[in-house]
DNA sequence: CTGAAAGCGCTTACAG
DNA sequence: CTGAAAGCGCTTACAG
């Protein structure tokens, strides 16, 4: 069963495929007689007519998609940045595309490709480590583009993203705050922007205390195996005297809080603990937990709004950094 | 900066675009000239050039692009099966184009027709209530397409979910068979048939051991608000006598475990729990949740592969349930 | 071994 | 008020 196109309804009524795609798009409005443009919606209606956005956006070179290039969308952080961008997107009638990059540069290069054969007018990236040099050439290349929470601050080109420093620094100065001096740092050893800030505000807050941050206090760890390397390195900080804990995102805190939850430990009192980014288990912990809140909605909605300017006007480059909400509950 | 297409490579090199065209996808291999052919590669490398799928897709009928009809990306069930999808479908070379419906047939039918403007090859469909028709619809008109997880039992095409009675009956029969008898079961309301069929199991299990089911201990909620419901159920089952917990959904039980971490009921003395699908939530739990577990990346796989399928012989139609496994721990 | 030509389903500048 | 025509960037049956 052929799909009804413009030429058959076209012909059903007798007129040109021309005049058909005039008053679908109403196009050219009251030059067209009342009388057949009625009849051709009727015709249109009755044949089930869709357009096919295929050769339309050929024939435009407007594809009204969207790709977006995420770390892995079965992580909570990066499907509720999907459900904003769904939301923004489709509310300016832009359909997304996506991909889980899998902090894999290849996979990232391998995910922009194919987006852009087909044609996406546009771009939201959150890319992994190692493709500075591929967003620089994103924007040489004028396709329009945001990277939205993480970033490379060398590459030219539109960014939405935390203050990320302010936020380690809010973060430590809490616990700092609160009489605790041994801060242990849970963070990856990525080279990534983004996280490289928040762990150099905790340094900041520490100095400015007068406590200078010591390397045993601080754990890196790499991507892969968290499950064992987490619990590992806490009860490596806590045997170096850890009196209170920050994690640097949330997929961190949700595997340590599993291990803390084991330990004989009682948070806050013998431990505080700071996180980043919000996520239900942060709640069903015993003692609810302080984070660092990200204006996510703000943050997508913000990310649309440029990337949309920008296929307008590719010369107006943005670059925002919003402020974290820090979430005071019961660890600290 | 326009791109690169297939005519400028042709008179870069002096030739037809029939034949860039032809090397470049390798077909009629052997009746080209080696000189040629390479001179064709190598321009097509200098120039950068990158196939514009749109047009290709026009020519061809095919997008290489499936859609996914989600619940809502931002939970994590959704966001599991996405993911599962996504790699499947990119093995096969298919790009996925992703919404959320939201629980509402409104917004189904507009992604579904969304979708279908976009002429993906198939659809992955998570139904809400109330759609069950366009099902049957899509099936008349010849759309390849799979129901996933949920799922019109009277409406044709394909089908890979749970056995969900059985889930529901081995669940139930767990409760029973460690000695309690007063099953409180927390619910939707919903009139999807995969959740139905839980519920059924659950009764049938009860009444099976003697026990049969009463209706004062079975809570039945509107998808809004759960935040305020689902603690309202749990303590009005309490009060009716439920000596444990049955909840249909990950969603339902994330909610509820935070509310019975506050009270000072013990799990599993005071109240045995059960729960259907993993979350990272109920491992946080203190004591760690037994629950129905799909086989998520079996299901996906399954899907993408009749999917495939499908599209070449529209014909054969497929439906088939695959069993949850329980998984014990602490909590029954 | 290679090319001219038609055509996929649209849009739109142009002419009348 | 309406239509003929070109063209978006590809593919492919056909002819030579």
């Amino acid at each position: 069963m052929k799909r009804t196109s413009l030429k058959d309804i076209a012909q059903r009524v007798g007129v040109s495929t021309a005049l058909v795609s005039y008053v679908l798009n109403n196009k050219k409005e009251g030059r067209i007689s009342k009388a057949i443009a009625e009849r051709i919606r009727e015709t249109a209606r009755a044949m089930n007519y869709r357009t096919n956005q295929i050769a339309k956006s050929l024939k435009t070179n407007k594809t009204m998609t969207i790709g977006l290039v995420l770390a892995d969308i079965s992580n909570p952080f990066s499907s509720a940045i999907a459900r904003v961008i769904e939301d923004a997107a489709n509310e300016s009638k832009y359909t997304v595309l996506f991909g889980s990059a899998d902090e894999n540069p290849e996979r990232f290069r391998r995910l922009v490709d194919i987006f852009r054969d087909r044609q996406v007018d546009g771009l939201i990236l959150l890319p992994p480590n190692g493709v500075g040099e591929d967003i620089r050439r994103l924007y040489e290349q004028r396709v329009p583009f945001v990277q939205l929470d993480r970033y490379y601050p060398a590459s030219p080109g539109n960014v939405v993203a935390l203050d990320n420093f302010t936020a380690g620094f809010d973060g430590a100065s809490l616990l700092l705050s609160t009489g605790r001096s041994k801060i242990g740092l849970i963070a990856f050893e990525s080279q990534l922007y983004h996280l490289r800030q928040r762990k150099l505000g905790y340094q900041q807050a520490c100095l400015q205390a007068g406590v200078p941050p010591e390397p045993s206090l601080v754990a890196e760890l790499g991507v892969h195996q968290l499950e064992k390397t987490v619990p590992a390195a806490i009860d490596k900080l806590l045997k170096n005297g850890a009196d209170s804990l920050f994690f640097l995102s949330n997929t961190l805190s949700a595997i340590g809080l599993r291990h803390l939850n084991q330990l004989p430990i009682r948070v806050p009192d013998d431990l505080a603990v700071v996180s980043f980014d919000e996520n239900e288990l942060l709640d069903l912990f015993y003692a609810p937990l302080t984070y660092l809140q990200q204006p996510l909605e703000q943050m997508g909605r913000k990310a649309i709004e440029i990337l949309l300017a920008a296929m307008e006007n590719p010369q107006q480059i943005t670059r925002i950094n919003f402020p974290a909400t820090l979430v005071r509950r019961r660890s600290a």
